[in-house]
DNA sequence: CGGGTTTGACCAGCGC
DNA sequence: GCGCTGGTCAAACCCG
């Protein structure tokens, strides 16, 4: 078991010396496979809330069954990589009935959707909320490319911004039900680094998704992925193996149409912070080109994986852009804003459109995530 | 022919 | 009110 985190750690340093993983826990992990291996412990995990992660909370060891221990160090894992947007933001975006008259309350309870008394949804005061703009700041190495995030962006417009050589594209979200935009500039000071501002949450799935799950079904989804060699489906990760695709079938309609986890997880699980299984089982470590996921089989095993696939419903991956993916060249900042706070560029980049980039690379060298993002949401 | 990009025009917000 | 700036629109164009 050491030997495996010594080989993670050499893997993937960034994964606890950037996040912030204690080498302690990590092994903690590592001597808890039962954690991450979906099943009944799994299940266990909807209880936690993500408010674990900012430690407000932090339980005893002594007082702490093992099996809760480790479900909280994992849902800490899960939040300390990733600082998004969760599915109870989606789940109440999406739902139509909830608890309580206030929205933004449930948004805080975090996992009262599905109250017997309906309220009226409000779209606009719950989407609002999640109008969040966070600047990601990646290092390229060099070249041209700009990172596949794994969702698909139609450029719409490319403006020269004042006192700044490079221009700033505009870029939108292709799928017509999601609101997600993007901006992308190249840093005055730095050639080969990317400023690009996420807006808006994508509420579908991304093509790395379909591309993991190539149905034998005619969907529109595995078309779309065969018929996009632009989504980079080469495996160019030297340490990970390209593993067979799972058979799960897609609990989603192919066309991108929302579904709200609560009603596609067949685990039971209502909500809240998302399970690492299910962090696992979506996030495939070749569906984005050299790109490869903090939750390898180092934490999950082939079969747990299929598990949680089945029940995972695959929203977490559309939710965790780029903040949970590892690059494999590039260094990768995230700072937040408030969607009233703007001007997160400081230096611009004329950029090759994303969905035609070949070859991303991405460095591990120093992600952080800044929980700002998170107060900024919640 | 469909989908994506380019690019000039248009619009809104902001400071003076 | 005016000008500047950033963001968006939409027609033209390009490409597979």
């Amino acid at each position: 078991m050491e030997e495996m985190a010594d080989e993670i750690s050499s893997k993937y340093p960034w994964q606890h010396d950037d996040f912030g993983f204690g080498e302690e826990l990590m092994r903690e992990l590592l001597d808890a496979p039962s954690l991450v291996a979906g099943g009944a412990g799994a299940d266990n995990y909807s209880s936690s809330s993500n408010k674990d992660v900012h430690g407000e909370e932090v339980e005893r060891e002594e007082e702490v069954p093992a099996a809760r221990r480790r479900e909280s160090m994992v849902n800490k894992l899960i939040s300390t990589v990733y600082s998004g947007p969760t599915l109870s933001d989606i789940e109440s975006a999406l739902s139509f009935t909830g608890a309580g008259a206030d929205p933004q309350q449930q948004l805080l309870d975090g996992h009262k959707y599905y109250s017997s008394s309906p309220v009226v949804f409000s779209p606009d005061k719950v989407l609002s909320k999640m109008e969040n703009k966070y600047t990601m700041k990646i290092k390229t190495c060099g070249g041209t490319g700009l990172a596949d995030d794994g969702y698909k962006w139609r450029k719409y417009g490319q403006k020269s911004i004042k006192n700044s050589p490079n221009p700033r594209s505009y870029y939108r979200c292709t799928n017509p039900r999601c609101n997600a935009k993007k901006q992308v500039e190249r840093a005055v000071d730095e050639p080969d680094t990317l400023v690009v501002t996420y807006e808006g949450l994508h509420l579908h799935y991304t093509y790395s998704h379909f591309l993991q799950h190539p149905t034998p079904a005619p969907s529109a989804a595995a078309a779309a992925a065969a018929k996009k060699p632009k989504l980079h489906l080469h495996t160019t990760a030297p340490e990970t193996t390209t593993e067979a695709t799972s058979p799960t079938p897609l609990t989603m309609p192919p066309d991108g149409a929302v579904v709200p986890a609560g009603t596609g997880d067949s685990s039971g699980d209502s909500g809240g912070v998302h399970r690492a299984a299910d962090v696992a089982g979506f996030l495939p470590e070749h569906a984005v080109p050299n790109c490869s996921y903090l939750f390898d089989r180092g934490f999950v095993g082939d079969e747990d994986r299929m598990m949680m696939t089945s029940g995972g419903g695959g929203l977490l991956e559309d939710m965790v852009p780029l903040l949970v993916r590892r690059p494999s060249c590039t260094s990768v900042t995230t700072t937040a804003t408030t969607s009233s706070s703007g001007s997160p560029a400081t230096a611009p980049v004329s950029s090759p459109s994303p969905s035609t980039s070949s070859s991303v690379s991405w460095t591990p060298a120093s992600p952080y995530i800044d929980m700002a993002i998170l107060s900024n949401i919640f």
